[in-house]
DNA sequence: AAGTGGTCTAGACCACTCG
DNA sequence: GAGTGGTCTAGACCACTTG
């Protein structure tokens, strides 16, 4: 046996993290920490439920989790291997310009344009799904990283889903940590559009560039699980201070070919 | 018991095809199909395991993997139901500009400008780790949909890995299939980087647009499965014809705190 | 032949939700 | 209390790789 698994300590049976979530963790400590090298095979599934005491299956669901983050990835009749592939923080996610940037390792900070309640665009309409006349919040912002302007954002929210936002909602504060902990709306997916534009003349006041620097704008409309949309933002971001990190993966294999009922 | 779960086909034991991915791509049939809608529950673990004479287990692996893709999501206690999330394709992946130009209903079509192999520069030396005085085979090429220029990529592999493709490779054909097909490398993780930017005399001539148009400058760094870095790729496309759409998702959660070995 | 990962079973207990 | 999802067990067989 690997003694570096035998060398950690004992699982704790009937806590409240799932013993393959303690696998899970321990097998990532052990990889990040350099004990298990790029390329290195990890010990069997046979031989971690043998030295942990508990069933391969529990072990093979910890290992999953592992190669679906691509930490590591599994060959038939090989083993397990611990890929090259680095576990990065940055890249886009749904998160919240304040999330964003403190990722980032920058102080975030906003300043208000404005912030009340409006009847919506027809782009918001179809974004929100909101019914005829419904209303939303608007909440306008510069958003800034360590006091420098990065970007104008406008977010729309149905009026619905936060009725007294406009009452209690300080917009210094995170929008994100506010609708979880207030309303329990966690958004969980986004879809967003990027495009390459050009500074106009009222964005390059705000953000303080020359009119007609590149610029990205951006569309997102985010969603709780159950897939109802919650929030249309679209904003304005300098290119010359901001850039767009992306991990790109591989699609899927087996649910893209016969979509029919088999 | 679900009449729509019943009155479909068996399940065929011992396939090739594992009996989770026919559960999973009979759920996501009735799922696309409309027969399960958004919002409704589907049948419990129990129910499909009974109906199916599968073990519950087997059941749960199919669902979780649909929990995965977002098309459904499992409250404890509740049940299973289906999200109103679209399984959208057309989002960024690790995909070839053939690949990606059909998918979103395009025909594509390349222009070589160069293909020949060259002393790598130092970002590249970088990005691929190269080994000193290591070659790298560089391919530049004008991407064209439907007859459209849309944007200038310079690709660069290292020449170890893929030693004849001078001499086998049609610069017309998609890159990543002749990778896959001649040489066995599955590109299946890429880290991307988009920055907002203007067109220079050159990329300008060359995309047919203004000098000073907003174009997209990405450089993008594409991994097989072990981590090891095979292509570096640099781009610029045109701003006016070209989006970046992005699923973003929630960070999973339990894998950021405590990376100790517990 | 031995070891590996991939799949599957037939149970079990728990935590949670709802009526 | 009944039904649900979440976790876990102790086996089993298969496909695959390597010596």
């Amino acid at each position: 046996m690997n003694i570096k698994m035998a060398s950690l300590p004992q699982l704790t049976h009937g806590s409240f993290i799932p013993l393959y979530r303690q696998i899970q963790q321990r097998l990532l400590g052990q990889i990040q920490s350099g004990a298990l090298k790029p390329g290195e095979p990890i010990p069997s599934a046979q031989e971690i439920a043998a030295t942990l005491g508990v069933s391969q299956m529990t072990v093979r669901q910890a290992i999953k989790s592992l190669c679906e983050l691509g930490v590591v990835y599994s060959r038939q009749g090989k083993g397990t291997f611990v890929s090259g592939i680095k576990l990065e923080k940055d890249f886009r996610q749904v998160l919240s310009f304040t999330e964003d940037m403190k990722a980032r390792g920058s102080t975030p900070r906003s300043r208000v344009l404005s912030f009340d309640a409006q009847q919506p665009s027809a782009e918001v309409i179809e974004a929100l799904h909101l019914r005829a006349g419904e209303k939303i919040i608007r909440l306008k912002r510069i958003r800034q990283a360590n006091s420098v302007p990065m970007g104008i954002e406008c977010s729309s929210l149905p009026l619905r889903v936060c009725p007294d936002l406009l009452d209690t909602f300080d917009p210094r504060n995170s929008l994100y940590e506010v609708l979880a902990e207030r309303y329990g709306i966690n958004l969980v997916v986004a879809d967003e559009v990027a495009e390459a534009g050009l500074a106009d003349a009222e964005a390059a006041r705000l953000l303080r560039i020359a009119e007609g620097s590149p610029v990205f704008f951006f569309k997102r409309i985010s969603y709780v699980q159950n897939g109802q949309p919650i929030e249309h933002v679209q904003s304005t971001y300098r290119g010359d201070r901001y850039k767009i990190v992306n991990r790109l993966t591989r699609p899927n294999v087996g649910l893209l070919g016969s979509p029919q009922s088999m």
